[in-house]
DNA sequence: GGAGTACTATACCGATCGGTACTGATTGCG
DNA sequence: CGCAATCAGTACCGATCGGTATAGTACTCC
C-alpha cells in the first residue's frame, strides 16, 4: 500500500478556520464556498479531507469543544458548585465578546431547514450533554455538602445555562464584557450557599 | 379609481401560518415554496401582499409581538419589578413549550450569511428594545421603592433576558413546561426584594 | 353588459446551493 | 526510475434558491 502525495496543509489549523466561518453565520448561513475561501482550499479537497459539510461542521464542533470552549469541562472541574458556575458563565462572557462573537452550540444550527437537520440535532445533543454534566457536579455537591439540602440542582443547572446561553446571544449583540460580567456577578450573588452548620 | 377584485384570503390569517413556518425553521431556513404551501397562496399574491421574503418576516416579527409574544408588553405593564420578570419568563415558557416551539426573536434569525442580514438585524433590534424597556421599568420600581437602592437595573434587566431567551433554547431541546416554571421559581426566589423600611 | 382591474396559476429567470467527475501535476515507495 | 496514489484545480452536475414575467380568470364599478 503506497501512501502517495502528502496533504500540503494541516488540519487542525484549517478546521480552525472553518469554525470561525461556522461561528459567524451558522450552519445554513455558510456556504461551501465560504468554508473553501476561507479555508485556504478546494471542495475535492475539502471532501477528502473531511468528509461532507455536515461531517465538517461535527468536527468544527469537537475542535470547539476541546478549544475556545475547553471552559465548559474546566467548570465540571471545578472545586465547589459556585466555582463550577462561575467558570461557565465568565467564560462564556470572554469568548462570546470577541469575535467572532457567539457560542457555536447556541447559533450553530438553532433552527434550520431540513438539510440543516443533523446539525441541529448534533447542537442540541451536545447542549443537553452540557446540561445533565452540570446537573451532576451540582448533584456531587449537594452529597458533599457543597449545596444546601433540599437544592433543585437540575432546576439550578437548567438556570445556569439558560444564563449561559442567553449571554452568549446578548453578545453577538453587541453587549460588552463589563456588562456581560455585571450580570454574572448579580447570578453569583443569588447561588445558593452551603449550610453554614452540617 | 377602480377597486378590481378583492384578495380571496385573509391577511392576517395566511400571515399566522408563516410565522409558524418561520418559527419552525427561522429565516434563513424557510423556503419560499415552504411558505406558499403553508400559506395555501402562490408566490406572486405572497410578492403582491407582503412583499418579499424579508418584508414577510418583519411582518411575522409584528404580528408575534402583537399575538403569541404579547407577554412582553403585558409584563412592562405588571404592577411591580417582581410581576414583571414572572410575566415575561412565565410567558416565554408557556409559549415556547407548545408547538411551534422556541422564540421568534432567538432564533428566527440568530446568525446568518448575507442573505439573512436584514432579519438578523431586525431581531437584534427587536431584542435590544426588549431590554431597554424592562430596564426602564426596574428604573422605575427602583424610583418607587419597588426595588432595593442600589440595584443595578441594567445588570438585573440583563439577568431576566438572558434567562428568558435560556429558557426559549432548553424548551425547542425539548424540555417540558413544568421543568423549565421550576428554573423560573429558582430565579424569583432570589429576585431582590424591596427594602422593609423606607 | 362592457371596461378595467387585480386576482390566480404556471412557467421561467439567473444565481447559488451541496456535491462530484475529470484532468494534470507532485509525491513516496519499491 | 517507474509505479501507484493522492494531491490541487477546474468544470460541471441536478436541485433549489429568491424573485418575476406571462397568461388566463374572476371580480367591481359605471
Amino acid at each position: 500500500m503506497a501512501t502517495g502525495r502528502p496533504r500540503e496543509f494541516d488540519l487542525d489549523e484549517r478546521l480552525d478556520r472553518a469554525l470561525e466561518v461556522f461561528r459567524r453565520h451558522g450552519y445554513e448561513g455558510t456556504a461551501l464556498s465560504d468554508l473553501t475561501e476561507a479555508m485556504g482550499i478546494n471542495k475535492p479537497s475539502l471532501y477528502a479531507a473531511y468528509g461532507n459539510k455536515a461531517a465538517l461542521f461535527s468536527k468544527a464542533l469537537d475542535r470547539y469543544s476541546a478549544g475556545p470552549a475547553s471552559y465548559v469541562q474546566e467548570a465540571m472541574n471545578a472545586p465547589t458548585a459556585r466555582a463550577a458556575a462561575e467558570t461557565l458563565m465568565r467564560g462564556s462572557v470572554d469568548l462570546n465578546t470577541c469575535e467572532p462573537r457567539g457560542c457555536l452550540f447556541v447559533q450553530g444550527a438553532l433552527a434550520t431547514g431540513p438539510q440543516g437537520d443533523p446539525a441541529r440535532a448534533e447542537v442540541a445533543a451536545r447542549r443537553d450533554a452540557g446540561q445533565e454534566a452540570l446537573h451532576e457536579r451540582f448533584e456531587r455537591a449537594l452529597a458533599e455538602g457543597d449545596l444546601p439540602a433540599g437544592t433543585d440542582t437540575e432546576a439550578l443547572a437548567r438556570h445556569i445555562w439558560a444564563v449561559t446561553y442567553g449571554l452568549s446571544i446578548q453578545a453577538t449583540g453587541g453587549a460588552t464584557a463589563d456588562e456581560l460580567h455585571r450580570t454574572v456577578d448579580l447570578v453569583l450573588s443569588a447561588f445558593p450557599r452551603p449550610d453554614a452548620t452540617p
